[in-house]
RNA sequence: GGCCGGUUCGUCUAACGGUUAGGACGUCAGGUUUUCAUCCUGGUAAUAGGGGUUCGAUUCCCCUACCGGCUACCA
């Protein structure tokens, strides 16, 4: 059997989204769970969709992924340049060869005159094709003089390299996810191989290169498979065949309201990140948020992501990333499109990051307060932490989840005030004050001890003491346990919030 | 329009042709808690429709419907 080889071939055309992450993230589990290489192509073939900057982010998002690659353009390998507008003068002779072949020939018709065909046809409700049935009736080197053809070439007129395809032929692309597709050849069109300006198309390019490169599998997305049976006929006429890469044509990610591919626009409509990291578009400045910024883990996105098109059959769904790539294969893909589900991406980085280590978390909570001018030493942002991080889902809750460890609330919920704070709650609290002053030392036990006792002398609930004193403290009736934040907010700030919250709420 | 692909709870999905059709997210209801959240327990909810094949179809075949993709000198 030969060597295992992928490859994931975006094009630099903008900030890659999930869909694409996830193409990536199967070709790189597949790789790594074959002992094989994965490679990193980039399909810039079309220079006028190019985007500065996109390489780059294609790069950094899958390295923050954790996304690996053994060859590609970032890191070199055997089969240099991995960039194919650096490859530019390789495709000719394919095309040339198919040419002499039979299997292609040059053609002359300009944009505008095909546009004006498509229109007329379409006037007639017809569809128009470039393809057996009208080839014959086109400029092209099927229906001009040979000498004129030459004559044409050698005058630089603009010309174009299409395929010629076979009448009545059946071909067949054997899909590792979906089985055998056919497809009749008339239905197939003289697509374009080699435009005139030079560069192959992608059908030529992805073709040649995975030859060249020795790719054994494709894995793509389901938008390739109307044009995979071109693609076999490639492999065909260039005598590859015995060689040709296996197929995998991966559902689509879907947008997770009503139908349809996801798409860019959908997460700002919707308030979820598309794109794993923030991209600022440089032409029109748009920004489009991303995974990471948002405060998501690597690692969870990686395992929804890895669950929204395979799974095993057990209820298994939690798979750290070594743990998917010794479970994946291919046959448990799925044929139909997943839509997204924000809430589940949520779940997913809700248990990765309440099972991080505390230090690690407090890392996080250090530059969030860094941020905003606080000071803390470590040992009191590993307390808070430890609080707070069951609380915690995407990566800045762990700040607004914790505030109040650090400042007195500055204004105190209404609706709350109205439910807790009755006529005879100052003079309980300051009492309160004086059971704190007498608590020695001020920790946790200390302070159950003494406030359970407290509460007991005044035959009172606990809710009633509690209620009115987290209101004083955190300014609302939210938060961890109020005797663990008291242990660590300390006896001075709490008696101070008191004193703060008597006078505030009674003026 | 044509071609290709797809269709199991709201969503992601599991189920050698024989299961009370399972799990997860969401949701709902309880429980825990001094609050909120977490957490725990339980409930809710699905095989698109119609024909076959078969002793028996979620599973195999056909038709219909619906959804999606493709239909550029874009990838």
């Amino acid at each position: 059997m030969r060597d295992v080889r992928v490859r994931f071939a975006p094009s630099p055309t903008g900030p890659l989204h999930i869909g694409g992450v996830r193409t990536a993230l199967y070709n790189y589990l597949f790789a790594r769970k074959m002992g094989g290489k994965f490679i990193l192509r980039i399909e810039d073939t079309d220079q006028g969709r190019f985007v500065p900057g996109a390489e780059q982010y294609i790069i950094d998002s899958l390295d923050w992924c954790g996304i690996t690659f053994d060859e590609g353009v970032h890191v070199g390998g055997p089969h240099s340049p991995y960039r194919q507008s650096e490859r530019k003068e390789l495709y000719h002779q394919y095309a040339d060869q198919l040419v002499k072949s039979g299997h292609a020939y040059y053609a002359f018709d300009s944009t505008e005159e095909l546009d004006e065909l498509r229109k007329e046809y379409e006037s007639r409700k017809q569809t128009f094709q470039y393809g057996p049935a009208t080839r014959l009736g086109l400029r092209n080197s099927l229906t001009l003089p040979v000498e004129k053809v030459q004559e044409m070439l050698d005058s630089g007129v603009h010309y174009v390299i299409r395929i010629r395809i076979p009448e009545n032929e059946v071909i067949h692309v054997n899909d590792l996810i979906r089985g055998l597709v056919s497809v009749e050849s008339s239905l197939l069109d003289d697509k374009v191989l080699y435009k005139s300006d030079g560069m192959p198309t992608y059908h030529l390019a992805n073709v040649v290169d995975d030859y060249l490169m020795e790719i054994s599998h494709v894995i793509r997305g389901e938008e390739w498979l109307p044009s995979a049976p071109l693609h076999v006929l490639l492999y065909r006429y260039l005598g590859w065949e015995s060689v040709m890469p296996q197929f995998a044509h991966l559902p689509l990610l879907l947008k997770p309201d009503g139908n349809g591919k996801l798409s860019k626009r959908d997460g700002d409509r919707l308030g979820f990140p598309v794109f794993p990291l923030k991209w600022v578009d440089p032409k029109s400045g748009e920004v489009s948020s991303g995974y990471r910024e948002s405060g998501y883990l690597p690692d969870a996105f990686m395992n929804m992501l890895a669950l929204l098109g395979w799974h095993l059959d057990s209820d298994k769904e939690l798979f750290s990333m070594n743990e998917l790539v010794e479970a994946f294969s291919i046959d448990r893909c799925s044929k139909s499109g997943a839509k997204f589900d924000p809430e589940k991406a949520k779940w997913f980085n809700h248990h990765y990051l309440s099972a991080k280590p505390i230090k690690e978390l407090a890392s996080y909570l250090k530059t969030q307060i860094e941020g905003k001018n606080i000071e803390a030493s470590e040992e009191y942002l590993e307390q808070v932490c430890s609080l707070v991080h069951e609380r915690v889902v995407l990566i800045p809750d762990l700040y607004e989840q914790s505030h109040f460890f650090f400042h007195a609330p500055e204004t105190y919920d209404e609706k709350v005030v109205a439910k807790v704070w009755k006529t005879d709650t100052p003079s309980l609290l300051l009492e309160l004050i004086k059971v704190l002053q007498s608590i020695e030392p001020f920790m946790l036990v200390n302070l159950e001890s003494g406030i359970k006792q407290f509460v007991q002398d005044k035959e009172i609930g606990m809710g009633q003491l509690m209620n009115p004193l987290r209101l004083c403290v955190v300014g609302t009736s939210a938060g961890p346990g109020m005797m663990d934040m008291m242990a660590v907010i300390g006896r001075q700030e709490i008696i101070s919030r008191i004193n703060l919250c008597i006078i505030k709420l009674n003026q």
